[in-house]
RNA sequence: GGGCGCUUGGCGCAGUGGUAGCGCAGCAGCUUUACACGCUGUGGGUCGGGGGUUCGAAUCCCUCAGCGCCCACCA
C-alpha cells in the first residue's frame, strides 16, 4: 500500500484477493488436520437450481454462511463449507424444454424423446450450469470448490438409488394408485409442498338437479327451514317441496328438484353421486334415491341417474347442503366415492381438456373454457338458479403457476422414515434452557477465566455448554437449535400431521426410479418368470414384504423384489448395474417416472460427503467421519418441510444422527415497499450490478447490518450505498495512519501488530516478557502487544479507546454466537466510526502534530506510543471486520504490513486465519492501569 | 378455521422494567492538511387504540384494530 489511494476502490482489490485465496488453498478443508486442539465446523450450502443466478436472497444466504465460515477459521477450526447444485427437476426441463422450443428446434418434448431430451439438458447444464457458483465467488463465498457437488453427480446418484432401495425393501415405499397433485402445465404428479394456495375470485354456481324415485307425498315433508344457513335455505329453497301443493299441471308425478352449489360446474358430466349429510333432516329422507345429473345434455335420461347418498362429510351449512360428487376429479370426493364404492368417470384429460366423457359440448375444451360453456348449457336447461360471485383457495402448481388437478394416478409414495425421533430432536421455545447463546458473557465480576473461553463452543453446542465450559453440565440429549426459535413450533407443527410423500414426477430429468417391473398374466407370476429363483417363488407367497433375491448372481449384487397382486405386475428394486442387466434381459423395464427434487436433497448433508451405506467403509471416509453432523445450515423458511425436516429425518435414517446442530432461518427479502422480490415486477436489482458499482463488501455489509434475525427484509440500495462509505471511512482511517508512519520517525511500513489475546497467553508474566519497542519482531510468527505499547505512556484517551475496544470485541462475539448479524454489524459500525474516528482518531491529531522536539524525547515517545495503539486498535478492527468484509480488511491488513498469527508457510500473511480477538482478561485492567472509570465510560 | 409475526420521528429499523436511539431523508453551516462515500450543529416521536400489574412500561399481562406470513379436503 505504498501509495494508497484517496478513495478505496473494490474493483481493483478483490479478483486479486479471491484469486490469492484460491492460490493459498485457503478454502481447502482437510480432515486430516481436525483434532482436539483444531476442531471441525463445517456447513453445506442449500444448493442453489442449476439453472440459477444469484439474488438477493442468495447474497443474503450466503454471506451469512461466509460470516460464520470465516469467523470459524479465525477461531482456529477445520472448516468445510461445501458448494455445489441441485438438478432442480421440473423448473429445469421447464428452462431447457422452452429454450429449445424458442428456438424452434422442437414443439413439444417428444420430438425429441426421452434419452435426447436428457442428453441436451446435461449439455446445457454444462454450458450454462452453476453460473451461480461462479457468482458467489464476486461475493466472496469462501466455499471449498474443490469438493462442489451436484445432485445428479454419478456418486450422488447413487446414493439416491441406494436409498430408494433400502427404502422398498423397509417397505418405506409402496406404489399406489392415489389421488394426486396433478400439474396440467407440468403434466407431472406434486407433492403436496409443491401445491400453492392462492385465493380465487370465482362463482358459486347453484343449479338444480330432478330428484327421480320420490313420490309427492315423501317430498311434501321437506320444506326449506329458514333457519340455519340463511343463504342457504332462504335463496335457494332447496328442494321445491311445494311441489306437491303446486298441483304440477303437467302429466305424471310433480317433480322434486335438489338444489347443488359448485365452484366446478364443468366436471358435472363426471359426477357420480349426490351427497347429503344424513342428520340434515332436510334431506336425510332423500337417501337412496336418485337424481338426474343435468350434463351432458345429449346423454339419455336413463344414462345420467346418480344416487343420493349421505355421508358426515358434508356440511350442510354450506352452500346448500347438497354435494355433487366428482370423485375423478376431487380428493374429498374420491374419499367419499371410496366409502360410498361410487365409480370413477374421468372427465378432464391430464393436460387439463375435457374429453369425451365430458359431452359434446365440452369435449376437446379446455378445463376454463368448459366451464363457461357448462354454465351456459345448463342455463340452457333451465337448470342454474343464480351465480354468487364467490372467493375461493385454489392450488397451484409451484413451479408452473396453474391450478393444479387432483388426479387419479398411479405414483411411488413414501412412508416418512424416523419421525418421531426427527420431530423429537429440534428444541422447542421454552422447552430447554437455552443456554450459551444468549447468556452471553457473565459480568465484569466473574473470575479470570470467564472472558477467555471460546464464547463459540459453548454457544454452538446446543445444550448445557455453559460459558465456563466445565464440565458440570448434565448430559442432556443433544437437541438442534432452531433460530429463531419459534420456527421449531412450525417444524413440529408440520411433523405432527405427516401425509405420504407422492415422490414420482412424470418427468425426465432427474434420477430415475430404480424399479425394474414385469407383468404377469396368468393368475401366479412364475409361468412368466424365468430365471427367478427359489428364493423368489418363497418371497412370491408373502405380497407385503420385499424378498431379497440376486438375479446376476454377482457378488455384492441384489435386488428386492415384490410381487403386486392387483396389478399382476412384479417389482424389483435394485441399485445394482449387473442386477439392471439381467432385469433387462429378463424382459423387466425400468420405471418410466424419475424422482421428486427433493428426495435427492434431502440426502445432502451426507451425499455429497461420500456416503455409501456401507458401514465399514463409512467409518472409513475421513470426510464424512470428521464434518458430519454440520454445524450450521443457513436457509429460508420457506424451505422448512420441503429440505429441512426432510434432511432430518435422513440424517438420523442413514447416519443415525442429526445432520446439523444449528438452523438459521433468514427472513425473505423484499422491496422497499415490501413486495416480494420477482422478475415480473422488476424489482429484483442483479447483486452483481450492485457488486460492481459498490464493491462486495459493501453489499454484504449493507445486507447484513438491515438484516434482523429472522425478520423480513426491506431491501434499499441506500444500505448498500452505506457499506459503501463505510469500507471508506474504514479505508481512510488506515490511510490516515499510514501518513503518520511516514511523517514520524517510527518504524517504516510495518507496524507490528498483535492482539488481545496473545496478551491475554502471555498471563500473569506478561509484565515480564515485554520486550522493547521497535521492528525487531517482523517476521516472526507473532508478535506482541506490549512490545509496541509502553503503559505508562497512555493517555486517557488511549485508555478509552482499548476499553470501547473492548467492548466491541464483547458485543460481536456475543452477537455472532446467537447469529444476531445485525447487531454484530450494527456494534462494528458504531465502534468503529463514532468510537474510533470521531473520538479517538481526532484526540491523537493534538498528539500527533506537536512539534518535534529533539530536546525533549518524550514528544516521540508520545507519538510512537499513540501510533501503537492504532495500529493495536486498527489490527484487531480488521480481524473483527474480516468476516463481514473479507475484501477490504485482506486488502488492508496486507498494506498495513498486519501478520498473522501463524508463519507465512500456515496462513499467516493473510487475515484469513489470523486469530479471532478476544476480550482483556481482567488482570489486564491492571496492568494497563485502567480505572474503573474507564470501564464506565 | 387454527398458528405465527409485525405496528416506535417522513422512510427503514434498534431498543424486553428506570428520564426514547440508529441510518437515510430534512434544515443551517464547513475547500478543518484520513475521508464531501466527509465534518460540525440542528429540528422532528405522549413508542397502533384501550385496560391492567408496578414507585416506575415502548419493554410484562389482558383486550381491540390494522397489515403480513404459514397451516387446514367447506363443495
Amino acid at each position: 500500500m505504498s501509495e494508497i489511494s484517496k478513495a478505496y476502490e473494490p474493483q481493483s482489490v478483490e479478483a486479486k484477493w479471491y484469486q490469492f485465496w484460491l492460490d493459498q488453498n485457503c478454502f481447502t478443508a482437510d480432515p486430516a488436520r481436525v483434532s482436539e486442539s483444531r476442531p471441525a465446523y463445517s456447513i453445506v450450502i442449500p444448493p442453489p437450481n442449476v439453472t440459477g443466478v444469484l439474488t438477493l436472497g442468495h447474497v443474503l444466504n450466503n454471506t451469512i454462511q461466509d460470516i460464520l465460515a470465516r469467523k470459524a477459521r479465525m477461531d482456529g477450526k477445520e472448516v468445510l463449507w461445501l458448494p455445489g447444485t441441485d438438478h432442480a427437476g421440473i423448473a429445469t426441463q421447464n428452462v431447457v424444454e422452452k429454450s429449445l422450443k424458442k428456438a424452434g428446434e422442437i414443439k413439444h418434448r417428444n420430438d425429441l424423446g426421452r434419452e435426447a431430451l436428457v442428453a441436451r439438458i446435461w449439455e446445457w447444464k454444462e454450458k450454462y450450469g452453476g453460473i451461480i457458483l461462479q457468482q458467489l465467488r464476486a461475493l466472496g463465498a469462501s466455499c471449498d470448490w474443490t469438493r462442489t457437488r451436484f445432485t445428479m453427480d454419478p456418486e450422488y446418484s447413487r446414493c439416491v438409488s441406494r436409498v430408494f432401495v433400502d427404502l422398498y425393501k423397509k417397505g418405506h415405499i409402496y406404489r399406489g394408485k392415489r389421488m394426486v397433485n396433478w400439474c396440467p402445465a407440468s403434466l407431472t404428479a406434486l407433492s403436496d409442498e409443491e401445491v400453492i394456495m392462492k385465493e380465487q375470485k370465482g362463482f358459486l354456481y347453484h343449479f338444480k338437479v330432478e330428484v327421480v324415485g320420490s313420490t309427492p307425498a315423501s317430498g311434501v315433508a321437506v320444506g326449506a327451514p329458514a333457519d340455519g344457513s340463511g343463504r342457504a335455505a332462504s335463496s335457494t329453497r332447496s328442494i321445491a317441496a311445494d311441489g306437491a301443493s303446486a298441483a304440477a299441471p303437467g302429466a305424471g308425478a310433480v317433480p322434486t328438484f335438489l338444489t347443488i352449489a359448485t365452484t366446478r360446474p364443468e366436471t358435472i358430466p363426471g359426477d357420480t353421486a349426490v351427497a347429503v349429510n344424513p342428520k340434515d333432516p332436510r334431506y336425510a329422507h332423500l337417501i337412496g334415491k336418485h337424481v338426474v345429473r343435468p350434463l351432458p345434455v345429449e346423454l339419455p335420461r336413463e344414462q345420467k341417474l346418480i344416487p343420493i347418498i349421505g355421508d358426515e362429510h358434508v356440511d350442510f351449512e354450506f352452500g346448500t347442503g347438497v354435494l355433487k360428487v366428482t370423485p375423478a376429479h376431487d380428493k374429498a370426493d374420491f374419499e367419499i366415492g371410496q366409502r360410498h364404492k361410487l365409480p370413477v368417470v374421468e372427465v378432464i384429460e391430464a393436460d387439463g381438456k375435457m374429453n369425451a366423457l365430458a359431452g359434446q359440448d365440452l369435449n376437446g375444451l379446455d378445463r376454463f373454457a368448459a366451464r363457461k360453456i357448462a354454465v351456459e348449457k345448463l342455463k340452457e336447461l333451465g337448470a342454474l338458479e343464480k351465480e354468487e360471485p364467490y372467493t375461493n383457495n385454489v392450488g397451484f402448481s409451484e413451479r408452473a403457476d396453474v391450478p393444479i388437478e387432483p388426479r387419479l394416478s398411479e405414483q411411488w409414495f413414501l412412508k416418512y422414515p424416523r419421525v418421531t425421533q426427527s420431530k423429537a430432536c429440534v428444541a422447542q421455545p421454552g422447552s430447554a434452557p437455552a443456554s450459551g447463546a444468549d447468556s452471553g458473557v457473565p459480568p465484569e465480576s466473574l473470575s479470570a477465566r470467564g472472558f477467555s473461553i471460546s464464547a463459540n463452543v459453548a454457544a454452538r453446542s446446543p445444550v448445557g455448554g455453559t460459558p465456563t465450559g466445565a464440565g458440570e453440565t448434565p448430559a442432556l440429549p443433544e437437541k438442534m437449535q432452531f433460530y429463531p426459535e419459534r420456527w421449531a413450533k412450525v417444524y413440529d407443527h408440520w411433523m405432527t400431521g405427516l401425509q405420504d410423500w407422492c415422490i414420482s414426477r412424470q418427468l425426465w430429468w432427474g434420477h430415475r426410479i430404480p424399479v425394474w417391473r414385469k407383468e404377469w398374466s396368468g393368475k401366479k407370476p412364475d409361468r412368466t418368470m424365468e430365471g427367478l429363483s427359489v428364493e423368489v417363488l418363497q418371497a412370491e407367497l408373502n405380497f407385503e414384504n420385499a424378498a431379497k433375491v440376486s438375479f446376476s448372481r454377482e457378488p455384492g449384487s441384489e435386488s428386492w423384489i415384490r410381487f403386486d397382486n392387483e396389478f399382476k405386475t412384479c417389482f424389483v428394486a435394485t441399485w445394482s448395474p449387473a442386477e439392471e442387466q439381467k432385469l433387462v434381459q429378463l424382459g423387466f423395464t425400468q420405471d418410466p417416472d424419475v424422482l421428486d427434487t427433493w428426495f435427492s436433497s434431502w440426502l445432502w448433508p451426507f451425499a455429497t460427503m461420500g456416503w455409501t451405506d456401507d458401514k465399514s467403509q463409512d467409518s472409513n471416509n475421513p470426510t464424512l467421519r470428521a464434518f458430519y453432523p454440520t454445524t450450521d445450515l443457513v436457509t429460508g423458511p420457506d424451505i422448512i418441510f420441503f429440505w429441512v425436516a426432510r434432511m432430518i429425518m435422513a440424517g438420523y435414517e442413514w447416519m443415525g444422527e442429526m445432520p446439523f446442530r444449528n438452523v438459521y432461518f433468514t427472513g425473505i427479502i423484499r422491496d422497499k415497499q415490501g413486495r416480494k422480490m420477482s422478475k415480473s415486477l422488476g424489482n429484483s436489482p442483479d447483486p452483481l450490478d450492485l457488486i460492481n458499482q459498490y464493491g462486495a463488501d459493501a453489499l454484504r455489509f449493507g445486507i447484513m447490518r438491515s438484516a434482523p434475525q429472522g425478520q423480513d427484509l426491506l431491501f434499499d440500495e441506500q444500505s448498500v450505498e452505506l457499506g459503501r462509505n463505510f469500507c471508506n471511512k474504514l479505508w481512510n482511517a488506515c490511510r490516515f495512519r499510514q501518513m503518520q508512519s511516514s511523517a514520524s520517525a517510527s518504524a517504516p511500513g510495518v507496524p507490528p501488530g498483535g492482539t488481545l489475546e496473545q496478551s491475554s497467553g502471555a498471563g500473569s508474566e506478561s509484565g515480564s516478557t515485554r520486550r522493547d519497542a521497535g521492528g525487531t519482531t517482523e517476521g516472526t510468527a507473532t508478535f506482541e502487544f506490549e512490545a509496541d505499547i509502553q503503559t505508562s505512556l497512555l493517555t486517557s484517551d488511549d485508555k478509552w479507546i482499548l476499553l470501547k475496544l473492548n467492548a466491541a470485541i464483547r458485543e460481536v462475539t456475543e452477537a455472532l454466537n446467537g447469529y444476531r448479524f445485525n447487531e454484530a454489524a450494527n456494534a462494528l459500525y458504531r465502534f468503529f466510526w463514532s468510537e474510533y474516528c470521531d473520538w479517538y482518531v481526532e484526540a491523537t491529531k493534538a498528539v500527533l502534530q506537536l512539534p518535534d522536539d529533539p530536546s525533549n524525547p518524550r514528544v516521540a515517545a508520545r507519538k510512537q506510543n499513540t501510533l501503537a495503539v492504532m495500529d493495536f486498535v486498527l489490527s484487531n478492527t480488521l480481524r473483527l471486520f474480516h468476516p463481514f468484509l473479507p475484501f477490504i480488511t485482506e486488502e488492508l491488513w496486507q498494506g498495513m504490513g498486519f501478520n498473522g498469527d501463524l508463519p507465512k508457510d500456515q496462513g499467516g500473511d493473510t487475515i484469513m486465519f489470523a486469530r479471532w480477538p478476544k476480550p482483556f482478561d481482567p488482570e489486564f485492567r491492571d496492568f494497563y492501569a485502567l480505572d474503573d472509570c474507564y470501564l464506565e465510560r
